[in-house]
DNA sequence: CTGTTAGCGCCTTCAT
DNA sequence: ATGAAGGCGCTAACAG
């Protein structure tokens, strides 16, 4: 059943004849256009009140060419650091008038270029695309060419001119290899996804950097890669610890795979951190909560947010900006390691 | 900078020429209409992918006045439920081909109108307003009244003819303090936020039925209304311990508020659930991984998104359907109760 | 300062 | 089975 009982859908005609202008003259007054005696904007004013006129958005996009939309395209809206950034870009955008459409792929690649798609038929002013998974840069870059402007978050693409803001998960990953070493611990595993994103490849390359700045040798069993599912994690590593594995510590992909491996740990009774510790990646809330409060990086997500909100303004309007912006992980030390 | 290199936006026009038809049969195509010939729809088909076509929505939502948007808005996108409510809406929306913009209102009241003025102006098929605050019902009804249709979550609004899906709020109060009394506890308090909008004030409702039923007296020291901030929930309840309250068991607003009551207590190492005893409400993810995993209610919240979005299809159809959808939490014990 | 005239790209109605 | 004409509500470009 409709729930508008409400008047009909008023149009700047009908203001107009109300207010005994032309149409022009209405939409400079609400558009905040100069060239409007006091007098005749009080009186449209007062015509816009008492219809209680909203301007119709899909025939101002339609006729202006800009949608005063830009689209986000995020891979999973469930893990915490997405609301965090969304909130950062939000804030940005309805500071400057422009609307937030989401897109939520679920890391899932056709959904990627259904969004990206959706949004170009939206007409949005330009997108954020955060942590594009399973695409290759060829269509990736294709993708991206056709939409007004766009700024890429952990996403790298050679040879695009689209803005990039990125953690610099290399360091993020050398500083928690560092503080197991100096707590002691030799055998040091990666436990980690299939390279399928920035995300992936970028800890890998960094635990293999920190491991040769150390001297230590990087041992190949220690590259721990786990299908990307939580029900995975937690029985590959219930497996190596049950093996007898000598591995004493895991730097985990993110802190969502760190809680699955302390609880997996924990149910069999092996002692945090002594015999094995623990690592995490992106400090999302709560886990300072946890029974063995995570060892883990921050990340300023709201920043992020804002910074690649208003790097994408920039772009939209035209400014010369910086074109990529790095975000440099902090080591938080918690009880999971030693 | 602009990122698109890429060709114009090409238009019905502009395929229609490339495959010799008409305006209207590229149209028809589109949109999967009947009365086309095989042959030329072919031919359109080949065109359109030739030109890499996509149609313009603003066009196309002025032209039909139907918008296939429909509005969420949400109260904290940070709260962990929220991404899952959204996961579920979603879901259903995009297989009916619907897409769906979030306006997230942060509890702010005016964000609330602008949020639904907004999709109002989006000209949005339908919208879906979770869990209001600081807005009479009389306003409500008044910006809900010029939506096309609605569905209100967690909102009542007497008279309204808007599809309603709720939590049944009351009942899962009473079954944590029927679980908290079979426990032994006796002087325990609901810690709660003031009574903004209908998950407060049925929190309130259920604790006195609940207390009444079980014939336990209403002690208005037991009733705690604490402003809406963690900080300020972390030193009430420590207040009320260093103040040697006899206070022995907390059921709290919701998790988060639970999660900073377990930290005030931990901080102080009042032995819990022995000496108090902590209940939370929603369920949301890792509080089992809590050093003193919590004690709540459960709700599915992705069917909660998924019935929402339903009803709300069947509203905009004009089906006759359901008008009101009950969800009944689900005791889950854990070890911060006894 | 104010108004007129064309579209924007698509859908709707009615012919053919 | 296909097409032509008109209009959705607004903004842009130009007149006055």
């Amino acid at each position: 059943m409709p729930v508008n009982h409400e008047d009909k859908q008023f149009t700047l005609a009908d203001v107009a004849a109300r207010a005994n202008v032309s149409i022009k003259t209405v939409s400079r007054v609400i558009n905040n256009e100069p060239y409007v005696g006091t007098a005749t904007r009080e009186r449209v004013a007062q015509a816009i009140q008492e219809l209680n006129y909203h301007p119709n958005r899909a025939a101002r996009r339609l006729a202006s060419k800009r949608s005063h939309v830009i689209g986000m395209l995020v891979p999973s809206i469930d893990y915490p650091i997405f609301p965090m950034i969304i909130l950062g870009v939000e804030k940005v955008m309805h500071a400057h008038n422009y609307e937030v459409l989401v897109y939520n792929t679920e890391v899932a690649p056709e959904r990627t270029r259904k969004g990206l798609e959706l949004l170009e038929e939206n007409q949005v002013d330009g997108v954020m695309v955060f942590t594009v998974n399973h695409i290759s840069d060829d269509e990736l870059q294709q993708l991206i060419s056709r939409q007004r402007s766009a700024v890429l978050v952990n996403t790298v693409l050679p040879g695009s001119d689209a803005g990039v803001v990125r953690i610099d998960v290399v360091r993020g990953i050398e500083l928690l290899v560092q503080h197991l070493l100096e707590a002691g611990k030799r055998r040091i595993a990666l436990l980690t996804y299939p390279k399928i994103n920035y995300s992936a490849t970028e800890r890998l390359r960094g635990y293999k950097q920190a491991m040769t700045r150390f001297d230590m040798p990087i041992d190949d069993d220690l590259i721990i890669v786990c299908e990307d599912s939580l029900d995975a994690v937690y029985h590959i590593v219930q497996e190596h610890l049950k093996n007898g594995s000598q591995i004493d510590a895991f730097v985990c992909y993110n802190d969502l795979m760190a809680a699955t491996v302390l609880k997996a740990c924990l149910d069999l009774n092996v002692p945090i951190p002594e015999q094995v510790a623990v690592t995490g990646f992106d400090n999302i809330p709560f886990t300072d909560l946890f029974k063995c409060p995570l060892t883990t990086v921050n990340i300023p997500w709201l920043e992020v947010g804002i910074s690649a909100a208003e790097m994408l303004l920039s772009q939209i309007s035209g400014e010369p900006t910086t074109t990529e912006l790095v975000f440099t992980p902090e080591l938080v030390v918690r009880e999971s390691t030693p």
